[in-house]
RNA sequence: GCCCUUGUAGCUCAGUGGAUAGAGCAAUGCUCUCCUAAAGCAUGUUAGCGGAGGUUCGACUCCUCUCAAGGGCACCA
C-alpha cells in the first residue's frame, strides 16, 4: 500500500528548505474533523525559522504544493495547510491492498528474525482460576498475537506457580486428610480445601508448619514419594486450567513454571557472590538497591531458602541463553511493579546488558462489588462460571432470534466468550475495575457482540453475492471507485486504511485496547454505511465497487478481532 | 513516611502538544413490505478535563506543588 503520509512528506520536502523529511513527517497530522481535510500541516513551528507569520508561510507552501495530483484540493485555515486527497485514488489504494493481503491485512514484517517472549496467565497450582486471572491471560494472549502479526518470532510461556512451601503444606494436608478419588473428581476445589484446612489446623498446632517446611525440603531434594505427589497435583490442576484455556482458545509453547528453575538458582546466587553484590542483613542475603531509590532485593531467606525474585532472575538468564530473546515481556499485575524494578536492576548490576530488553507490562486490579477477592473466605468469581454464563445468555438471545438450533451452540460459544474477552480488552490495561455480571453480560453498544454482528452482516452480504464478489476481486483494477466517494463509504475507507498503523501502535505500547477501540470505530462506520446506502443495487459497477468495500471492512474487523483472540462468526 | 498508578459528561471510559474535548450506557422520540433492528437516526448552553502555579505560538496531554482513591514498601508469590 502506498503511504499517503509519505507521499505528502515527499511533496512538502521538495518545497520546504530547512526541515528534514523526518521532521516534516512528524508534523503532518490528521485533522480532528474530516471536514477540515484528510491531512494537515500546521505551520506554527516554522514561524521562528522563517521569520514570518505562520499564516503567510502556510499560504506560500500551499501555493507550492496545490498542483500535486494526489490532492483534490488544499486550503489554508489559520496557518494549517489542509489537504484533501483525491478520493478515488485513496480508495483504490486501500481496497486493492486489502484485496491483496486479505487475512494478512494490517500485518508487518518489522519483527522478522527477532524473538519475543511473552509470559502470561501463570496461575498457581491448586488454586482456583478466578476472574482476576482473566487479565494476564487475555491481555497476554492479545499481546502475543499482535507481536506475531508484526512479524516477531514469539514464545508463549505460562510461568505456573507450581513451587514453594505451599506444596509442602499441600502434601502434609493430603496425607492427613486427603483422598485420591475426591482430588480426581474435582482437583482444584479439593486441593484448595486441604490447603484451607491446613491453615486452620496450623493455628492450633504450629508444628504442622515445621512439617510442611521439612516436606518441601524433601520435595526440593527430589525424594520420590513427595515428587510423585507434587507431579500428580500439578497434572490434575493443569487439566482444569486447560479446560478454561480451551474455552478461551489460548495455547502456550511452554509450561515451564517456577519448579523448572529450582535447580538453576544456585548459579544465580554464586554469580551475585562473585560480583560482590550480596550483603548480609538480619541473617538474610540481599542486594542493596538504595542508591537506585529502591528497597533491597531479598535473594535468600535467613533459613537459606530462595525467594521468587531469585527464581525470576534464574528464569530470565535461562531464557536469554535458551531463546536469545529480543524482548522478554512479563504480563503481570501492577502490584508487582516494585518486584520487577528490583530484579531488572539486579540483572543489570550482574552485568547483563539485556536487562533493558526485559519489560514488565502491568495491569490494574479487579475487585468485586462487595470488596476484594478472597479465596479463603469464598469471595471469588470463577472464570469458568463467567464464560459459561456468557455462553448461556448468548444462546438465549440466539434462540429468541430464531437462529437455526444446529449452529446455535457454535455461535453462542464464539459470541459469549468473545463478549467476555472484548470487555476485558476494552479499557487501558492499567485501569482498575470492579467486576459486574450486568456489565459482562451486556451485549449492546461498544461490545464484542456488536462488532461480531457487524462482521456477520458484512459476511452475509458477500455470501449472497459470492460469484459476483469473486469477479469483482479479480477485476479490481477495472473498478469504478467513484461510487464510494460518499461520506460514509469514504470515511470507512479512511478508517480501514489506518489499520496497519493501529496494529503497530498497539504493538509498541503493548496495549490491546487500541485495537478494541479501533474495530468499534470501523464497525460503527460500517453500520452507518450499511444504513445510508443500499449495497446490492441494480447497477452492476456500483454493486461491485461496494462489495469490495464491504469485503475490506469485514477483513479488517475479522483481523482485528483475531488480534484480540476473538472469533468472527460469519452468521449470528 | 517513601515509591508507583489513577482522577475527563449522571455512570463506564477514549483522547501520550495543535484547530469548536469524543464514544458507549442511562433518558426521550423516530426507523423493520428494502442486503440480519445484537442495528441506525434525532434530542443535552451534559464535562472545560481533581485543584494551583509554570514551560510553550499552542497543554486534558510536559514540569512543580497540592488534594483524593487504589496499589506497593525484606524473609508469601
Amino acid at each position: 500500500m502506498i503511504s499517503i503520509k509519505d507521499e505528502i512528506a515527499k511533496i512538502l520536502d521538495d518545497k520546504i528548505t530547512g526541515l528534514s523529511y523526518e521532521e516534516i513527517l512528524d508534523i503532518i497530522e490528521i485533522p480532528a474533523d474530516p471536514k477540515m481535510g484528510d491531512y494537515a500541516f500546521p505551520c506554527f513551528r516554522l514561524a521562528k525559522q522563517f521569520k514570518k507569520a505562520p499564516q503567510m508561510i502556510a499560504e506560500e507552501i500551499k501555493g507550492d504544493i496545490e498542483s500535486a495530483d494526489i490532492f483534490e484540493k488544499t486550503e489554508n485555515v489559520n496557518a494549517y495547510i489542509n489537504m484533501f486527497i483525491s478520493k478515488e485514488y485513496f480508495i483504490k489504494n486501500v481496497l486493492s491492498e486489502v484485496a491483496k493481503k486479505q487475512e494478512k491485512y494490517g500485518s508487518s514484517d518489522i519483527g522478522a528474525g527477532k524473538k519475543v517472549i511473552v509470559e502470561y496467565s501463570s496461575p498457581n497450582i491448586a488454586k482456583p482460576f478466578h476472574i482476576g486471572h482473566i487479565r494476564s491471560t487475555v491481555i497476554g494472549n492479545s499481546i502475543y498475537k499482535i507481536q506475531e502479526f508484526l512479524g516477531y518470532d514469539t514464545v508463549r510461556i505460562n510461568h505456573l506457580g507450581d513451587y514453594g512451601t505451599q506444596f509442602g503444606k499441600m502434601i502434609v494436608a493430603y496425607r492427613k486428610w486427603g483422598n485420591e478419588e475426591d482430588v480426581v473428581k474435582e482437583p482444584i476445589k479439593t486441593l484448595l480445601s486441604y490447603y484451607v484446612k491446613f491453615h486452620d489446623e496450623a493455628e492450633k498446632n504450629p508444628e504442622l508448619e515445621d512439617e510442611a517446611r521439612k516436606t518441601f525440603v524433601k520435595l526440593e531434594n527430589g525424594e520420590p514419594e513427595e515428587t510423585e505427589l507434587w507431579k500428580w497435583f500439578r497434572e490434575e490442576s493443569l487439566k482444569e486450567f486447560t479446560r478454561v484455556y480451551e474455552m478461551l482458545g489460548i495455547e502456550f509453547d511452554s509450561y515451564a513454571g517456577e519448579s523448572f528453575y529450582s535447580d538453576k538458582m544456585d548459579r544465580v546466587v554464586k554469580e551475585l557472590e562473585d560480583r560482590n553484590l550480596l550483603k548480609d542483613s538480619n541473617g538474610a542475603k540481599i542486594v542493596d538497591l538504595e542508591e537506585y531509590g529502591l528497597t533491597p532485593a531479598l535473594i535468600k531467606k535467613s533459613d537459606g531458602s530462595t525467594l521468587y525474585i531469585t527464581r525470576d532472575i534464574a528464569a530470565a538468564i535461562y531464557r536469554k541463553e535458551h531463546y536469545d530473546f529480543y524482548k522478554n515481556i512479563y504480563v503481570v499485575a501492577s502490584q508487582q511493579n516494585l518486584h520487577f524494578q528490583q530484579w531488572f536492576k539486579v540483572v543489570e548490576l550482574m552485568g547483563y546488558e539485556w536487562a533493558k530488553d526485559c519489560v514488565h507490562i502491568p495491569f490494574g486490579l479487579v475487585s468485586l462489588e462487595d470488596g476484594t477477592m478472597s479465596t479463603r473466605s469464598g469471595r471469588v468469581v470463577f472464570l469458568e462460571d463467567v464464560l459459561k454464563r456468557a455462553v448461556l445468555k448468548t444462546r438465549e438471545v440466539i434462540l429468541e432470534r430464531g437462529v437455526n438450533t444446529d449452529i446455535a451452540d457454535d455461535i453462542s460459544k464464539k459470541v459469549g466468550i468473545g463478549a467476555v474477552i472484548f470487555q476485558e480488552l476494552s479499557n487501558n490495561r492499567i485501569k482498575d475495575y470492579t467486576f459486574s455480571w450486568e456489565k459482562v453480560l451486556n451485549f449492546e453498544g461498544e461490545t464484542g457482540p456488536y462488532v461480531q454482528y457487524t462482521h456477520a452482516r458484512a459476511a452475509s452480504i458477500l455470501r449472497n453475492s459470492e460469484k459476483e464478489f469473486d469477479t469483482a476481486l479479480k477485476e479490481i483494477d477495472d473498478t469504478d471507485f467513484s461510487y464510494l466517494t460518499g461520506e460514509a463509504s469514504y470515511m470507512l475507507a479512511k478508517l480501514i486504511y489506518g489499520f496497519p498503523d493501529v496494529v503497530k501502535e498497539s504493538g509498541e505500547r503493548y496495549e490491546p485496547s487500541i485495537i478494541t477501540r479501533y474495530i468499534v470505530d470501523v464497525a460503527q462506520m460500517f453500520n452507518r454505511f450499511y444504513h445510508d446506502e443500499h449495497i446490492l443495487v441494480d447497477d452492476e459497477k456500483e454493486r461491485k465497487a461496494k462489495l469490495l468495500l464491504v469485503f475490506a471492512a469485514m477483513e479488517t474487523i475479522r483481523n482485528g478481532l483475531g488480534l484480540l483472540g476473538i472469533e468472527a462468526p460469519d452468521r449470528m
